[in-house]
RNA sequence: GCUGCCUUAGCUCAGUGGUAGAGCACUUCCUUGGUAAGGAAGAGGUCUUGGGUUCAAGUCCCAAAGGCAGCACCA
């Protein structure tokens, strides 16, 4: 005699177990009709067709683009119809895996021969058939013995199966697009929408390479995206941001702002432009200050260090792979991949007293790290690259207050990007199986960490035992105007670097003896390459003014205007703004196109008015007009707004 | 690195085994103009590279390099 109870509150008890659909149908039949599986007190969902056999709070589960269950069953139904499909068109073809994903899902398969886009219309045409024939999806549970009997000869799917028993599941099932044992089939635990007929907005979107369980040294396999929403219009509004993703690729963006390239015959290096370098100098003086403001020293160390320190660092035994090396009279060295070997060295020079500590060691580290050259990806993750790198060198004591006050000046510093606390998401590390150190250091180190966070108003996350070998870490995850993810600070504790048995950093403790300090490697930025990158897509190009490369740009009407035009460059130049001059033949409002479209912050227009009376009209990117100004009066305008870092309004928090 | 796809003018891209194309940008000339493209002419090519098939290859085949997507990697 089951109790369900609705999301409302109600409470509805039934003589004997009732199957979904019934208990949908019993509160109206327009509800039947919209359902697609229920969940179970707020956890497991089930198909409509599965009997309710316990007392348990029930969801019914119905058509939407907006509810994420809704999404999961009509995609993990999708990857089902695309599998059929693929198997009608391609027969052979061995079906390994097919889970929902965060847009949409995928099915890992092997199939008889390559698959490319130009395949997609016609297994598309097929998917169409199956949802208009509106099967029924049919679970069906048999016994270990005869799942595996099933998936005979199959060698992923019996090996799916037997994982299915070793997590202890009572038996196997399997689902039928239409009838067991007549219909196409598929290993799946479920669960799936009642029918095809509900996948009216599904679509193939990529095809890639994949890994049978992500191992390299597996079996390469066909992985096809695609995606499912509950009607056209949800599909219709996922494939515009994928466009408006699109629009804002950095990699589109910086050769269309002249920002940067890279050579062919140079992977993964940037030859940075005059403007992208603008960006990059302004954004590390910004740092720079920062850091100076929070009491960190900044610093330089050798590009190329000697085998023999990256020996005893043990970089050379665990990281040589990344490592590029060269040579210089039969001795070997290695360009660094990271600064904190060589911020050790600057530590160990004469002695160190804990009245020192905690000692905040920072550089702007030019790094070389010797990628794969499928990871490469625009500026974003690149062989070269410069950190906004640090290390504070403290004692065990200093760890919660140093990690609390790199948190917070994390935030300020995000703040002034445009990304506030709510656009902030952190992870904690915690320890992984293999590591280092006790189980009562590794408590404390964890709640240091938390409680930090915690400190500096921001809330976390778990990742259980992503941790480093040698000590915990955070990390700190920003989400874009679009609402994508970006890591980029991150801090992690580490005992082992600077302990006797790798660089044995020391200091003299109040008790006159010497002590091991620990080590923070922390950096907020990331890559200064990685984080312009970012900056670009988050601003679309349209930078805030106190970043932008170019910040104003006048445009003289008529040639009788440049001598004017370039008194007013002259006195915006000498106020520290970035002010240039179009000094084409072109019409104005070919300048005004231009300008607009290289995202110029503000341009000025002087024409013989203008000249005249000393002043300039001024227009913003977005076209606004803001009307004609005294020179002063603009200047003065341009340096409180940079002096605010102020931001764009599309980008702005709060 | 692995799998698939891609590589044609500075950029974005057409191109059917038979003479290399467009738009934008660029150069020159005309136009000196008032808020998102004024007009004309010109120049610009080792069709990524190396092999092969063919009477003939930008086009078909093989390989390499680079790029894109995904995977793996990111102590």
């Amino acid at each position: 005699m089951p109790r369900i109870t609705l999301p409302d509150g109600a409470v509805r008890e039934f003589p004997q177990p009732i199957t979904g659909l019934e208990l949908a149908t019993a509160i109206s039949p327009g509800l039947a009709k919209r359902a697609l599986g229920v969940k179970l007190d707020g956890a497991e969902i089930r198909d409509l067709s599965r009997p309710l056999d316990r007392d348990c709070q029930v969801k019914i589960i119905t058509v939407s683009n907006d509810d994420k269950d809704a999404l999961f069953l009509l995609r993990h139904s999708a990857a089902h119809v695309l599998a059929e499909a693929v198997c009608a068109v391609l027969p052979g073809t061995r079906l390994a895996y097919g889970p929902p994903v965060d847009d949409g899902f995928y099915y890992d398969l092997k199939t008889p021969r390559p698959i490319s886009e130009a395949d997609f219309p016609v297994i598309e045409a097929k998917m169409q058939e199956i949802v208009a024939a509106n099967k029924p999806f049919t679970r069906c549970e048999v016994s270990h013995a005869d799942g595996l009997k099933r998936t005979e000869g199959d060698l992923y799917k019996t090996d799916n199966a037997q994982r299915a028993i070793a997590k202890g599941s009572p038996n196997l099932s399997f689902y039928a697009n239409g009838t067991p044992g007549a219909d196409w089939e598929d290993l799946c635990m479920g669960p799936h929408v009642p029918s095809t007929g509900f996948l009216k907005a599904a679509k193939i979107m990529s095809v890639a390479g994949a890994y049978w369980h992500g191992d390299q040294n597996s079996d390469q396999l066909t992985r096809i995206y695609g995606t499912c929403f509950a009607d056209e219009k949800g599909l219709k509004a996922h494939l515009t941001r994928i466009e408006e993703a699109k629009k804002r690729d950095h990699r589109k963006l910086g050769k269309e702002l002249d920002l940067f390239h890279i050579e062919e015959d140079n992977p993964g290096q940037i030859f940075w432009h005059p403007k992208g370098w603008s960006l990059y100098v302004t954004l590390m003086d910004y740092m720079r200050a920062r850091q100076r403001q929070n009491g960190y020293h900044e610093v330089h160390t050798p590009s190329v260090m000697s085998k023999s320190l990256w020996e005893k660092s043990g970089h050379w035994d665990k990281y040589r792979d990344n490592m590029f090396t060269t040579e210089s009279e039969k001795r070997d060295f290695a360009i660094k991949p990271m600064n904190c070997p060589g911020h050790i060295l600057i530590f160990k020079q004469g002695l160190k007293s804990y009245r020192e500590l905690p000692l905040r060691i920072a550089e702007f580290g030019s790094c070389c790290r010797n990628e794969a050259s499928g990871a490469l990806h625009g500026i974003m993750r690149v062989r070269g690259f410069v950190q906004d790198d640090a290390h504070i060198f403290c004692a065990e004591s200093h760890i919660e207050a140093e990690v609390a006050a790199f948190c917070r000046m994390l935030t300020e510093v995000y703040q002034d990007f445009g990304f506030g606390i709510e656009r902030i998401e952190v992870k904690l590390s915690t320890r992984p199986e293999k590591r280092l150190g006790s189980d009562e250091s590794w408590d404390k180190a964890e709640q240091a960490l938390g409680n930090a966070v915690l400190a500096a108003g921001l809330k976390y996350g778990l990742n259980p035992g992503e941790g480093a070998f040698y000590g915990p870490k955070l990390e700190f995850t920003l989400v874009d105007a679009i609402g994508r993810g970006w890591q980029c600070g991150t801090i992690q504790l580490d005992p082992n670097l600077p302990g006797k048995e790798r660089l044995d950093a020391t200091f003299v403790g109040e008790d006159g003896a010497k002590h091991n300090c620990v080590m923070l490697h922390r950096a907020i930025l990331g890559s200064l390459e990685r984080f312009i990158g970012i900056l670009i897509e988050h601003f679309e190009g349209k930078f805030p003014l106190w970043l932008a490369p170019e910040q104003v740009r006048i445009l003289p009407i008529s040639d009788e205007q440049l001598p004017y035009a370039r008194e007013v460059c002259d006195q915006l130049k000498s106020a520290g703004i970035r002010a240039t001059i179009d000094e084409k033949p072109d019409k104005l409002g070919a300048k005004i196109r231009e300008a607009r479209n290289a995202r110029v912050n503000y341009f000025a227009v002087v024409g013989a008015q203008e000249a005249g009376a000393g002043t300039v009209a001024l227009q913003d990117q977005k076209g606004e007009k803001l009307g004609t100004l005294e020179i002063d009066d603009v200047i003065a305008q341009f340096l409180e707004e940079i002096a605010e870092r102020r931001l764009p309004t599309a980008a702005a928090t709060t």
